[in-house]
DNA sequence: GTTTAGGGTTCG
């Protein structure tokens, strides 16, 4: 055979779109019109321009590029790079292609080319681990006893050395920077390995798997099952010699069925964390017991795992070195997700966050572990959280530092967070072995809620009682005050136990997510020791013009903070006003819809003059309505308003089919004195006024309801440019709140909207806070309540700032 | 060699 050159030049056709390769070509089909061809997926065309970067090579006297260096596989270590340099290998095993939902993963073993005249000794075969598309053509391409020259690799530790014995490495490879030179065995001449191309891998070549239905199952087959879990134990030591894992399951044939899982390693019992996880078992056996039959693993049994619920990745779960698992398997996991979840019958719901944990409820709990305690030989102390408050007070046991392993710090200053969970008995072990910072999922929690009634000896450890719960619940009192303990209760009824759960669980993100954003928090209020004390913080609160309203106990950070810091989150600030827009206070007040929640700005009175000039006809009148309500028809707006003096309230309406409608939207659809009320155009629904003497026409909110109109809400909306020494912000003030303690003016702004005097006052105030003309050194301080968050429009994610739960300070003003 | 377990609240 020719030689493979190494140190001569290699023409690789890497040119723009085509490159005259057809298309629709089979990847098995190896063309020989020139040195090399491109190899097109069957299934998926790439796009012009798109490099290979599996190459099927026919000749095999075509040398490899010269400016890379071959590395035999022994030489192969952890810190070798894959740039630069290349293995020559043969394919002694392809598994088959593992496709999950996103993404293809094959495993291969190759082996250092042995034409080599001498073969450096050590571990000359290597796992090659292949990602992405470039699994799913290496799949379709290559066949094993193939020659391979691989370039662009990265190699990492083998995790399967002990089990394999092979290479302490393996390299992965992922589509970017990848090449992969194929020499097909059928060119490699009398090679003493070389072997014949076995035929296209086809799905009608892969191995084909029936599954039974659960209702046709008797005593004695063997089958193979897809089932939806209905309930299992945690994995537990028989007393025989191996692990025991139960577990229920059922199917669209509604039948059920227990399983008994029996394996000699942990690792190799089913992969189930929550009820409604969707299973897949081969070579089971059926077992009689009490009149029904059970399956019990049998020779020749795998098993593999998924999420239950529809919409998440499928992907098998397994300790399995290799499996087959297809398309049609990945049909009929989502068949059984979307069939379980139309279905009552499954168990309910049994997780739960800790902000919605009541008194005495049994839960599953995901978490995470911060520290923990030995109380006992019996009783071990889990300190966990999920970043969410529990809205009972909760039980702090309380620790000697020294016996706490792990570190609360995270949590600090901050209440009903912290779970303290009481481990019991059969649990201590497992508990023994948690690492803190790992992730839980602890089954059949119970919240026992801690009565400072109850007597001694009632099982809660030395020391644990009343000490440490959070202030609002106190000590005392039985009932929805008690401060909540969890107890993990001994024995395995009902799941009870705990389980780590693997960092990517779907079942983690959200948690994650919310912890993450938990610790930066702690993090960005140690920053303020760093940042310079800026003199706002020095100023005394009672130089300040305004005041928070709020209950959060936040230290004040600086603006410079505030913009680090990701959203969504709460800040307190002291800062200056430096500027305010719009400066006009009329532009300022809009029109909120509370339902669609749309702001608009208040019709100028021309506008809606001219909505009553267009309704103007023949019949004009007035009807009196219960309680002094009058409607009027086929008047003008200055007819209206010079009504209005001697009326009440009054609506504006139409005849339609000589019934009455409300006149129009656009317009106030009822005067009240001076306060124009508006509806909204998207959430109203206009109906016929059909007046009933019952009716509470007294009230906006039942005239409204007579007229079928979603009232509008007026709000000021001013963007307020702060200023300290860390730098600037603009944040908004939505002055929205009908209550007068809780808006920022104290000035309900539908109040405001109607009384000059009002308006007056507000923009006195705002000059207060910023003097027109003043040096901002000589604005006022403002204390501050600040959130930020985040608002999404046309795909662009911007952060806003609100200012909320603080007023003016009324005496300063 | 071919078992082991076979769910059902509680530190009360």
């Amino acid at each position: 055979m020719a030689q493979l050159q190494e140190g001569s030049r290699i023409s690789i056709p890497t040119g723009g779109a085509g490159t005259g390769t057809s298309s629709g070509a089979s990847a098995h089909t190896r063309v020989s019109s020139s040195h090399l061809h491109r190899v097109h997926a069957p299934t998926a065309p790439r796009s012009p321009g798109s490099i290979m970067p599996i190459c099927v090579v026919i000749d095999p006297g075509t040398p490899v590029p010269s400016h890379l260096q071959r590395v035999p596989i022994p030489h192969l270590i952890l810190s070798s790079s894959g740039s630069d340099t290349f293995v020559k290998a043969k394919v002694v095993k392809k598994f088959p292609l593992v496709s999950t939902e996103s993404d293809y993963i094959l495993k291969t073993v190759i082996q250092e080319y042995e034409d080599q005249q001498s073969l450096p000794s050590g571990f000359t075969s290597i796992n090659a681990i292949l990602f992405g598309p470039l699994a799913r053509d290496f799949s379709q391409t290559v066949a094993e006893g193939d020659l391979l020259v691989m370039t662009g690799f990265t190699v990492e530790r083998s995790p399967t050395v002990k089990k394999d014995g092979l290479h302490p490495c393996n390299l992965q490879l992922a589509d970017r920077d990848v090449h992969i030179y194929v020499y097909p065995a059928s060119t490699l001449g009398p090679h003493p390995s070389a072997v014949s191309t076995p035929p296209p891998i086809t799905e009608a070549a892969k191995p084909k798997y029936t599954y039974a239905a659960l209702k046709d199952l008797k005593a004695g087959m063997v089958v193979n099952l897809y089932g939806v879990v209905t309930f299992f134990k945690q994995p537990f030591r028989t007393k025989g010699t191996d692990y025991c894992f139960t577990l229920k399951i059922t199917d669209q044939s509604d039948a059920k069925l227990g399983c008994s899982i029996f394996c000699e390693k942990l690792e190799d019992l089913p992969q189930i964390y929550k009820i409604g996880d969707i299973i897949r078992l081969h070579r089971v056996k059926m077992q009689p017991f009490n009149g029904a039959v059970n399956a019990i693993n049998t020779l020749g049994f795998s098993v593999l795992a998924f999420d239950g619920s529809v919409g998440s990745p499928v992907a098998p779960r397994t300790s399995s070195r290799s499996f087959h698992f297809g398309d049609e398997d990945r049909r009929t996991v989502e068949r059984l997700r979307a069939w379980a979840a139309h279905r009552s019958a499954l168990p309910p719901k049994s997780a739960a966050p800790l902000s919605s944990v009541r008194p005495k409820m049994f839960f599953d709990f995901t978490c995470q572990l911060l520290a923990k305690a030995q109380i006992d030989s019996c009783c071990t102390l889990l300190k966990v959280w999920d970043g969410t408050v529990c809205a009972d007070p909760l039980l702090s046991v309380p620790v000697d530092p020294g016996a706490l392993e792990g570190s609360l710090a995270v949590t600090r200053g901050r209440r009903n967070l912290v779970a303290d969970v009481l481990v019991f008995d059969d649990h201590v072990e497992v508990a023994r072995g948690l690492k803190p910072g790992s992730y839980l999922r602890i089954y059949n929690l119970h919240a026992v809620p801690q009565s400072a009634e109850m007597p001694p000896g009632d099982g809660v450890p030395p020391g644990a009682r009343g000490g440490g719960a959070s202030e609002e619940g106190g000590a005392g009192g039985a009932g929805a005050g008690a401060p909540l303990a969890f107890h993990l209760h001994c024995g395995t009824a009902y799941g009870r136990g705990i389980r780590v759960l693997p960092e990517d669980s779907p079942d983690l993100q959200d948690l994650k997510r919310r912890l993450e954003s938990m610790e930066n928090d702690v993090s960005d209020s140690s920053l303020i020791e760093w940042c310079t004390p800026p003199e706002s913080l020095d100023a005394e609160p009672e130089n300040c013009l305004t005041v928070r309203t709020c209950d959060h106990e936040l230290e004040c950070v600086t603006l410079a903070c505030v913009k680090n810091s990701p959203p969504p989150r709460v800040f307190h600030v002291r800062a200056r006003l430096q500027s305010y827009q719009p400066e006009r206070l009329c532009q300022a007040l809009k029109l909120h819809c509370p339902k669609c929640r749309a702001l608009q700005d208040v019709p100028d009175e021309e506008a809606i003059a001219s909505v009553f000039q267009e309704a103007l006809s023949e019949a004009g009148g007035m009807e009196r309505g219960p309680d002094r309500l009058v409607f009027v028809e086929g008047a003008t707006f200055q007819e209206m308003c010079q009504m209005l003096e001697e009326q009440t309230s009054m609506v504006p309406v139409r005849s339609s089919d000589g019934r009455m409608t409300l006149l129009d939207l656009s317009a106030p659809f009822l005067f009240q004195g001076p306060k124009r009320n508006y509806g909204c155009r998207r959430c109203s629904q206009l109906k016929h006024v059909e007046l009933n003497p019952q009716e509470k026409t007294d009230q906006i909110e039942g005239i409204a309801e007579v007229l079928g109109v979603q009232p509008l809400q007026y709000v000021f909306l001013l963007k307020l440019a702060l200023e300290d020494d860390s730098g600037r912000l603009d944040a908004l003030l939505w002055n929205g709140s009908v209550r007068t303690e809780e808006s920022f003016f104290c000035v309900p702004a539908s109040d405001a909207e109607a009384s000059q005097e009002l308006q007056d006052w507000i923009r006195k105030t705002l000059d207060k806070l910023c003097p027109p003309g003043g040096r901002l050194e000589e604005h006022p301080w403002l204390d501050l309540c600040l959130r930020s968050y985040t608002v999404e429009e046309d795909g662009h994610h911007t952060v806003c700032y609100q200012i909320c739960d603080t007023v003016i300070k009324r005496a300063d003003v």
